[in-house]
DNA sequence: CTGTATCCACAAAGATACTG
DNA sequence: CAGTATCTTTGTGGATACAG
């Protein structure tokens, strides 16, 4: 998303979340991250239809915001975890309240789509 | 934003949310109607930067999920209002629990850039 | 394993002109 | 006034191959 603000102060500061939070993917990892630290296979493999490269571009525009912390250990073969800054914590009780809200107004969803898996 | 739902139910939730007030305009649209039914135009002069065919655009998806209310009058010259539904105003306060989110976290954000105008 | 580098497809956004 | 129609541009996401 690009980022444009307009005419309201207020609407100002919401259009920002959205930048940051407000896409595809950003919400999706924010919630997974929320467990706890996670690597990067394991985002890729819970998210099934990313691809490593849009993954890679969400996770460096994240950590970019500092909204998640990203920790790489000098390992053969490597790796790296992510976890969620103080920031991005912040902001859970928030998106529970939309999630929340979600499933109030549109119970239509069909939420077979959403298979369960373990973390 | 496509429609697609992920592995988790709690994240489904939230990525519903997401497609439906989780781009560009949308969520200034919401704001700039929190304080009332508002006209074509004058939602379209309050964002300059938008372009009227994205803002129909927009206004049908909001109307489509039942966010917002399209109140057509048989005049001439057309009049047609947009108000908020009952869904969308269950929606304001987390809006505000957002942005204050992003006014606490990001000080720094440029506000200069938000030119405050009268509603 | 954790990424980059390329290239491609498509949808969303923008500009402009036109209409009932 | 409140849109449509059309065309162009931009951006995001996806597929695949490759690298450290």
């Amino acid at each position: 998303m690009s980022r444009k603000y307009i005419d309201n102060p207020n609407a100002c500061t919401l259009v920002h979340t959205m930048n940051i939070i407000g896409n595809k993917w950003k919400p999706i990892i924010i919630y997974l991250l929320s467990n706890g630290p996670m690597r990067f296979g394991k985002l890729n493999a819970l998210v099934p239809t990313i691809s490593k490269k849009v993954l890679t571009t969400q996770l460096k525009e994240l950590e970019n915001d500092e909204l998640i912390i990203r920790k790489s250990y000098a390992e053969i073969p490597p790796r790296v975890e992510y976890s969620l800054s103080e920031k991005a914590k912040g902001l859970l009780p928030v998106l529970k309240e939309l999630s929340q809200w979600a499933e109030n107004n549109f119970p239509e969803i069909e939420f077979e789509e959403c298979r369960i898996v373990d973390l």
